[in-house]
DNA sequence: TCCAGCAGTCGAACAACGTTCCGGTGCCCG
DNA sequence: CGGGCACCGGAACGTTGTTCGACTGCTGGA
């Protein structure tokens, strides 16, 4: 429709007017449009709009909206490509990591939605990242594949837990208040009033720190 | 409709035949089938009958069906009620944690459904035993915040990746082909062959002892 | 004794969603 | 030139969450 207004001369320079509906472009447009807005308002035929195309052409490239989904949180894990590896191993975890959070905290929904496997090849070379870095600094295999899981429940629940309670300052004060009020019950979380409200980066470099150096220290004391 | 078929002397001796339509009663129903199929399929339609209730009462007592779920998730945080506190710091965070993550495994879905904050009183009383524990072992206000983060993250992922990678072994065997298939792009994750496929057990115990170990070690050099 | 009012229930309906059916294009290759 | 194929899309179906307004039976005050 913008394309028709275009002049005649200029179309004939190519065949096909706009490159045609890829699920590469599908997958950016619900990345777009699920960075809009947060509430996960991504549906079949908004996403067709964006795209200027027919609702049900979707379905041509791609199976069902959960596959929508996959690709668009698979895309986010390949936006942020590991880095070259360097020799110090615990340096090559935390950019990692940081990386990796980073995208999220950009993507909010792709730490909230996690209720499919996601082994699209964005994840797995991410993962092969970690556990190439944490085997080449000598763990064993068991100790990789618990550190990775850990690793990866780390980055992933703290992104999840920052968005999900950011959400909506109205009721996050709400929470406070309520939280004071039974205050007789949670008598701890009540003291340190920094629950609903909190330091999230270091929260997240602290945390990262208990799992790296527990993680040095048991190799050390001998192998499982 | 079940009920008018009993003979009408009975039914005088109790003016209310049932106990009325509780909150409670529309939680243990949510819980009773969403347990049934993991799949998520919660109705609001389907809940209304197994209540024997028409579909639209359920809105007298509840808003939104996200309220249903929120409920139902702050349940099964409530079954599990944090144990007496030992003289054992350590053995404290690890019982809470086994026992959390054996009712995560026992109701899969609500390892997955964390969409929102849910900050029930289930969360906020099994928060304050895990924080109350950490205070009094004698961590500083900043390790606890942290430490109950990661270890609250650690519980929650190790539950979710088991439930999502458990669910169809057809996709599952599908998922391994295809990582040996691609084993030049992901040689570690390929030769261990174990992360589709893992002992999910000790990966947890293995993770929960390198965050405890790290955070022990970094209170024993010094507060932040 | 009556009757207003309220807690609780529900059938019918609405808008929106994911998805399928089937009919269309236009291009390529024989 | 003409059949087939990759690709597109309008219309429709069934299901979902939620709202509207009407209905019931109880309770308490006049």
């Amino acid at each position: 429709m913008a394309e028709r207004s275009r002049s005649l001369w200029l179309r004939t320079t190519s065949a096909r007017p706009d490159p045609p509906l890829t699920v590469e472009r599908i997958t950016a447009a619900a990345v777009e449009l699920l960075d809009e807005d947060d509430v996960g308002q991504l549906t079949m035929r908004r996403l067709a709009d964006r795209l200027g195309v027919g609702t049900t052409t979707l379905y041509w490239h791609v199976d069902t909206k959960e596959d929508v989904i996959d690709l668009a949180v698979d895309a986010v894990f390949a936006a942020t490509p590991p880095p070259p590896p360097g020799d110090d191993w615990r340096a090559d975890v935390t950019t990692l990591l940081t990386e990796r959070r980073a995208a999220l905290l950009r993507h909010p929904w792709s730490a909230v939605m996690r209720r499919r496997p996601a082994v699209g090849p964005g994840f797995l070379s991410w993962m092969e990242f970690l556990q190439a870095t944490l085997t080449r600094a000598g763990f064993t295999s068991r100790d990789v594949t618990a550190a990775s899981w850990v690793l990866y429940s780390h980055v992933q629940g703290s992104a999840a837990s920052q968005a999900t309670l950011r959400w909506s300052v109205a009721e996050r004060r709400e929470g406070q208040l309520m939280l004071e009020r039974h205050s007789a019950s949670y008598p701890t979380l009540a003291a340190q009033r920094h629950l609903l409200d909190d330091d999230w980066d270091t929260n997240f470099a602290l945390g990262l720190a208990y799992v790296l150096d527990g993680l040095t220290a048991r190799a050390a004391a001998g192998a499982t």
